[in-house]
RNA sequence: GGUUCCGUAGCUCAGUUGGAUAGAGCAACAGCCUUCUAAGCUGUGGGCCAUUGGUUCGAAUCCAAUCGGAAUCACCA
């Protein structure tokens, strides 16, 4: 790479100048500014100790060494104590020769070290996924694929919480009140019918408590007393209890939400390489939790209740088993990370899982050490902030969730309709449209939660439909179908042995830049777990090629040295915007 | 109340380990299709980077305090 190279002879330059070691990782370049010449600045003002010197003098100095010993550097300038290092045209040429070909540029080879394993998605089989699961689905996938990339041997893995309290609630509402109803029979995906047994529960549940309340009950009193929780939670230790009825009703039922989420994922482009249940780990969590007990890292309170006592940890004291001996969600996760370990003895375990969490995941660190397992420390916890409406978070049970299928689908829906009024298509119900209808909004869909830095929260506003233009995912897709259409009309023949000698615009170099720093990107972004970096990247690559594309002829060139060029810069971006886009799992398609 | 995260244009968001005059898109306004796809391009307006101190040659970026917002602190998951 040409910035460590110039590195390199900059800390050689302070050396020979100013006899001073410097440690080559603490010097940094940066991009030159658009409004001066050159392509890559150094900042001298921190070695003016070092060289007793004025900036511009010192700045002229190293810029001379540098030229000098450098054969890809054509000259510098100096403004203020900014060295602008101007690079040969031949560095840029060499280097599209080189790649143009390269179906894997920017990615690292891959490292034969042990695993990184990527948790997401983690649905609860009790209702259907929204808008915050896309985000954790799309986020998780992106990042398994970034590091993969980055040359990591990544495993993709869901943990599907089939078991627990609220799945309970489901199935006892269903018991009661459904009538036998199926999937087949009322037409509603599997996951949905699930939830509208959810919310069912949820409000026969509520009545009962404002009875009670009526009644002169505490609310608090209320909420453990009333009917309904009482019978879910019987459930439950029929269910740890493996009753017959009980296990066979929620078998059907998790089949029916199963059959809805794999709709949903292949809709979306979303797999795993490996899926666990709670329902086949909560059991191991249970007896790592009588193991500490019994090797007295744990207290058992006078109701029989297990607990991890965590004030020396500057937290509380928390629940690993409830009183009737029945298991919660940290139990579970506690038998999951193990048994993860022992399966893959990954380097890492990142955990996709939205900020509301933090607590919980620093209390299973904390107590899987405290239990004695050094590994606690390979988890990490990839925290990402919510999706939130204009009214504020989404809440399931005050109907103000943003269904995922219907979201999916209300943007396919908006992309035919795109696409029609702006006249794309001769024939809009061939299967060729269809599918890229399809693309379209699931790329717009993806590009704008991506595009969003994980730890920030972010805005989504239903009644204004994602924007097909601008900083958006169609707007690259579009870029790169016109790039295609080009390539098409040259037959798809690209060289790679441009002529070293001829002229080269700004626009076109501006480009050159941007794609070799495609590699360094991909790096970036695997090392901070950030499909954002990778996303804002892209845009900044198709925005800068429209420009040129507008304003410079390419496949229409006369001189066909020139146009060989174009034609071999314009199938260069095509590359690396199908390979980034690709990452964030949004294809590209060859018209629109 | 404790802990954690966030405050950048009217709105949605960029701004890599501190660097030169703070960047996009949307919305508004004005232009560009007999020439490679106008889902595009060009231009105009729009900012006390929440506030106040500090560190530094240099701060949107680092530190502290304050003010706003969010999450969490369950025998829910």
């Amino acid at each position: 790479m040409i910035e460590e190279i110039l590195l390199r002879s900059i800390a050689d330059a302070i050396k020979t100048l100013y006899q001073t070691d410097i440690d080559i990782t603490s010097l940094s370049l940066q991009k030159t500014r658009k409004e001066f010449e050159g392509d890559f600045t150094f900042a001298v003002f921190p070695f003016l100790k070092i060289s007793k010197k004025a900036p511009e003098q010192t700045a002229n100095e190293i810029g001379q060494f540098v030229t000098e010993s450098l054969d890809d550097v054509e000259g510098f300038n100096v403004i203020k104590g900014f060295l602008n290092i101007v690079i040969k045209k031949s560095y840029w040429l060499n280097f599209l020769n080189q790649n143009i070909n390269n179906t894997t540029f920017g990615f690292n080879p891959h490292k034969n070290t042990s695993p990184v394993l990527v948790e997401y998605s983690s649905p609860n089989t009790n209702k259907p996924l929204h808008l915050g699961h896309i985000r954790n689905n799309l986020l998780g996938w992106s990042v398994a694929e970034i590091l993969k990339a980055n040359g990591e041997n990544v495993v993709k893995v869901n943990l599907v919480n089939d078991r627990g309290i609220h799945i309970c609630k489901s199935m006892l509402a269903w018991k009661l009140w459904g009538n036998m109803e199926t999937p087949q029979s009322s037409g509603l995906k599997g996951d949905h019918l699930a939830g509208k047994y959810y919310v069912l529960f949820d409000k026969y549940y509520k009545k009962e408590v404002e009875e009670l309340v009526a009644k002169g009950f505490d609310k608090e009193v209320a909420e453990k007393q009333a009917p309904l929780i009482i019978e879910a939670q019987n459930m439950l230790r029929k269910w740890e209890a493996k009753d017959t009825d009980v296990i066979k009703l929620w078998n059907l039922m998790n089949g029916w939400v199963y059959e809805g989420f794999d709709v949903t994922y292949k809709t979306m482009g979303i797999d795993f390489d490996k899926t666990y249940y709670e329902s086949q780990t909560y059991l191991l969590g249970k007896s790592i939790v009588e193991k500490g007990f019994n090797d007295d890292k744990l207290i058992r309170k006078e109701d029989n209740s297990v607990w991890a006592d965590l004030t020396t940890d500057g937290l509380d004291e928390k629940l690993l088993l409830r009183s009737d001996g029945t298991s919660v969600y940290m139990t579970q996760d506690l038998g999951t990370a193990h048994q993860r370990h022992e399966e893959y003895k990954a380097s890492k375990m990142i955990y996709v899982v939205g900020n509301e969490q933090n607590y919980h995941f620093d209390v299973l660190k904390i107590v899987l050490k405290k239990l004695g397992y050094d590994w606690a420390d390979s988890i990490y916890h990839l925290s990402y902030g919510m999706v939130e409406l204009p009214e504020g978070k989404m809440k399931s049970r005050e109907g103000t969730v943003v269904d995922a299928d219907v979201l999916i689908s209300e943007m396919i829906e908006t992309a035919r309709q795109t696409a029609f009024e702006l006249g794309k298509i001769d024939d809009f119900e061939s299967e060729e449209a269809k599918i890229l209808y399809h693309t379209i909004a699931l790329g717009a869909l993806k590009y704008f939660i991506l595009k969003v830095d994980p730890q920030k929260n972010m805005m989504f506003n239903p009644k204004e439909s994602i924007d097909f233009n601008g900083h958006t995912g169609p707007f690259i897709q579009y870029t790169h179908a016109r790039i295609k259409s080009l390539l098409n009309k040259a037959d798809n023949v690209i060289a790679n042995n441009i002529d070293l000698n001829i002229n080269i615009l700004d626009k076109e170099k501006n480009i050159l830049q941007l794609l070799h720093e495609y590699p360094a990107t991909i790096k970036q972004a695997a090392e901070s777990l950030s499909p954002a970096l990778i996303a804002n990247y892209i845009y900044e690559l198709a925005k800068e090629y429209n420009g040129f594309y507008q304003e410079i002829p390419v496949f229409k060139e006369e001189n066909i040295e020139l146009r060989e060029f174009r034609l071999a810069i314009s199938s260069f971006v095509a590359n690396v915007i199908k390979s980034a886009m690709g990452l964030l799992g949004i294809s590209v398609p060859e018209k629109m």
